[in-house]
DNA sequence: CTGAAAAGCTATCAAGTGATAATAATTGAA
DNA sequence: TTCAATTATTATCACTTGATAGCTTTTCAG
């Protein structure tokens, strides 16, 4: 997982939106059975024969598209940032901009259950919606975060470190603080970890709770569970 | 990561504790690499050769004193059991004893913490005392829980499923049940959870955090952020 | 000292891996 | 229709991986 020199920028015809013709959504199965292929078995176990085969096309596509599997494995992240964003962003901002202000406890309360609903949603039913073309993406990025592989600084940087900053911010304005501190940083790192059990260790979840999937009855009270906890904040 | 068939038990010499002669340390220092190589990759990415290469032996050995990948990835697993019996098992069948006879709703709190700091230093400092021989085990747990690689049901059945149903008494306990209901399993379940954020994504967590590592002074945060979690919980 | 059991090593295999050169088929603007 | 740009396929390479056959060295009871 040595994090050498990009591959040669991709040459000749790989870019995303090459308006020419209308053939190239090869691509976009490639994209997606990559992801839940690096999902399941993280970058280096995963094979780029079987993320062809699962995408129905053969093995050269992979670096015709996207210069090889590196390459094909940084653009399923960009992919996954992406999708955030759109999901995600319009709260995100709005929160961000409400944190310039100042703001009530209670404000802070209800705007940190705000923002962790979606979020939840995002990890705890991942893939629900199957028009954007993201799987199991919960998969790929903690593996990502685990093994510090190729994309650890761009998922680091879009992903974690905002969200939990935004958290953060939140939960110090509902503890009636002006600035978030290490304490804030600490709780909202914890608070959004304690939704992992709901994507790292998913089986483990699902056995222990006797759950036979993660519906969206059963993802209530996984909301209902994380509320009760903002609410117990402030004591 | 299929579940086949074990390999041939072994036939000749891998019995761990042949009390012939002293030689068979090098079994120990194998299991200790291992770890730490399944750990970090996974048990389909890790390489026999990066293990015997760390442990100092040659390649065979591994086949002579485990039978195979396979052989030696279960060895880990139950290596971990042992090594976590021996640290929380006084504890947890204290803990689970005391559940038989009624228990006061303080009483449960303080059992609690007494469960989850162990735990938590388990989870948190992993490996600190370099006499078991397990280094990163947490790796290797959350990676086989993930995956449900060759190891699933014996971690499964040995640490979570008791770790959890454990747990998940003592909170009902403290919120005035008699019993241990789905509730207080999901509680139970994203409680443990959260310590994951410094295992699972300990990189992010440091970097967030702004922590070089995970020192005794940062763990008594953690421990302290999972007590005033526990004192919540009745509300 | 002896010799059999135990432990360790060299060399090699067969399967699978990512990559890519060479070539063919297709697409659609001109 | 033409034909160059685009997309797809075949065949193959160099390398890594887990495994193991067969030999050598070490260990230690007698």
């Amino acid at each position: 997982m040595d994090d050498g020199a990009l591959p040669p920028p991709a040459l000749t015809p790989p870019e995303p939106s090459a308006g020419y013709r209308k053939g190239g959504e090869a691509r976009a199965r490639i994209l997606t059975a990559a992801l839940a292929e690096f999902g399941e078995h993280g970058f280096k176990a995963a094979t780029t024969r079987q993320i062809a085969e699962a995408a129905g096309v053969k093995l050269p596509a992979l670096k015709y598209y996207f210069g090889g599997k590196r390459g094909l494995y940084l653009a399923c992240a960009r992919q996954i940032i992406d999708v955030y964003a759109v999901r995600m962003l319009p709260l995100v901002s709005e929160a961000h901009a409400a944190l310039a202000s100042p703001m009530s406890s209670e404000d802070a309360r209800a705007r940190l259950k705000a923002v962790l609903r979606p979020l939840a949603e995002l990890l705890v039913g991942a893939g629900k919606t199957p028009d954007d073309n993201i799987g199991d993406w919960t998969g790929f990025v903690l593996k990502e975060m685990t093994q510090q592989g190729p994309a650890f600084d761009i998922l680091h940087g879009e992903l974690w470190a905002p969200g939990v900053e935004l958290t953060a911010g939140l939960i110090a304005r509902v503890l009636g603080q002006a600035e978030t501190g290490q304490s804030a940083r600490l709780q909202a790192l914890m608070l959004i970890s304690s939704l992992s059990a709901f994507s790292v260790v998913r089986p483990i979840a699902l056995k222990v709770l006797a759950w036979p999937d993660a519906g969206a009855a059963r993802f209530e009270k996984v909301v209902a569970q994380l509320e009760a906890q903002v609410d117990a904040l402030g004591r």
